[in-house]
DNA sequence: TGAAAAAGTAAACAGTGTTTGCTTTTTGAA
DNA sequence: TTCAAAAAGCAAACACTGTTTACTTTTTCA
């Protein structure tokens, strides 16, 4: 979307983008195994050949780079829920098919996504106020575009305001993806009672969540 | 629970335990107001006229001390959640009122709640590791005797395993809690569409979620 | 009364994100 | 081609952090 616009740039604005690539893809490799708390400026510098103060010459502060590298991981969450085809089916099973998509994505990278939603409400302030949080507004928004393709078909309660409804599709995908990367026995014997397996888990999440919305269940 | 067994110890224990009260409260307040950042250990030592140190003779970590807060809000989340009445009214009204009593008292203490979901999955390690997390535990065993006494009622699904259920109920209203602590204007005008006040949201959210629980919807 | 245990402290250790001052390299126009 | 300006990079420092160590003071209890 934003990366093969190396032509007609300068050849110090290519390295330079090369650089701050090279620094990306350092931050990620760290940030996927060891989260937040493994990435540190001192090291990632280490690995890149780098000194520290480098660094602060491509991000203005190591929060900017952790929130591209959110809104990076939300991108491919967003890719991977376009890519869930809709042409054939029914369209319950559609819905139940997105819902599992991203909650399933988000848990390929658990720290990508825990540090996405990490820190306080004031702390994070708005969402609209960050520069580029258009991937998570994406990901938002589809769910809102299911929801609303749903109530066209007739199979989608609507008597909701679409928006809340979608902010409530949002909030259970996003309390399993959430609870299952913080507790990674959350799928087996949780506290009590038998194991799951995450697929299951997630599946029966995924079709009670989309029977709540349903006109008749 | 365990607060007044002053009596039959020792003035020297008394002592300590009064000691460790305050740094407990102190540590309570700061956490309330600023979240985990806004708490250090000479921060907190400087607020109850103690040095950095003497932290260490009654807490191992900081971690722990923050655990401890955690624990004790989720001890506040039970007790709340112990208190909806369930004597009359359907019983519908009742596992609802569950579910949002479960969010509005989060909402409380966003910093609080955030913090006991934060921190990687390895991080965190598995629940049932640590040695008191007996408030969360019951919070989630809260929601299965719900579901239980909801389909022993004959009004949820009697096909599905009542933990599995419960983990989706916990995981949709924990979804919930974090989201709208995490991004204050959630209830209002989220990315796009109209305003919605927050009780509204919690209410849609938790009918929702348990609708899908209904042998019929 | 006197030895042991507990409480408390100042200072240091190892780590963090970030800034400052400086040197080197690269650029782009005269 | 030359040369000033800009950019890139770095070592060192700054202001923090959680935690430990060595030491002193206080309290306990036989």
């Amino acid at each position: 979307m934003s990366e093969h616009i190396e032509a007609d740039l300068t050849p110090a604005e290519r390295r330079r983008h090369r650089v701050r690539q090279t620094i990306i893809e350092a931050a990620e490799r760290v940030f996927a195994e060891e989260g937040e708390d493994g990435l540190s400026i001192r090291r990632l510098a280490d690995e890149i050949d780098y000194s520290p103060g480098a660094i602060y010459k491509y991000f203005s502060s190591k929060q900017e780079l952790v929130d591209e590298l959110k809104e990076g991981f939300f991108g491919k969450i967003l890719e991977r829920m376009k890519d869930v085809p809709d042409d054939r089916g029914p369209f319950l099973e559609y819905a139940q098919s997105c819902v599992e998509t991203y909650i399933r994505t988000a848990l390929e990278r658990p720290h990508h996504y825990a540090a996405a939603f990490s820190g306080s409400a004031e702390a994070s302030g708005s969402v609209t106020d960050h520069p580029d949080f258009s991937n998570t507004r994406r990901a938002f928004e589809r769910f809102h575009d299911v929801f609303v393709q749903g109530v066209k078909k007739g199979v989608f309660r609507s008597d909701l305001d679409t928006y809340l409804a979608a902010k409530s599709i949002w909030a259970s995908s996003h309390g399993l993806a959430q609870l299952m990367g913080h507790l990674p026995d959350m799928a087996s014997g949780f506290f009590v009672g038998p194991s799951h397996d995450s697929n299951h888990l997630i599946r029966t999440h995924a079709e009670l969540l989309i029977r709540g919305l349903t006109t008749n269940a």
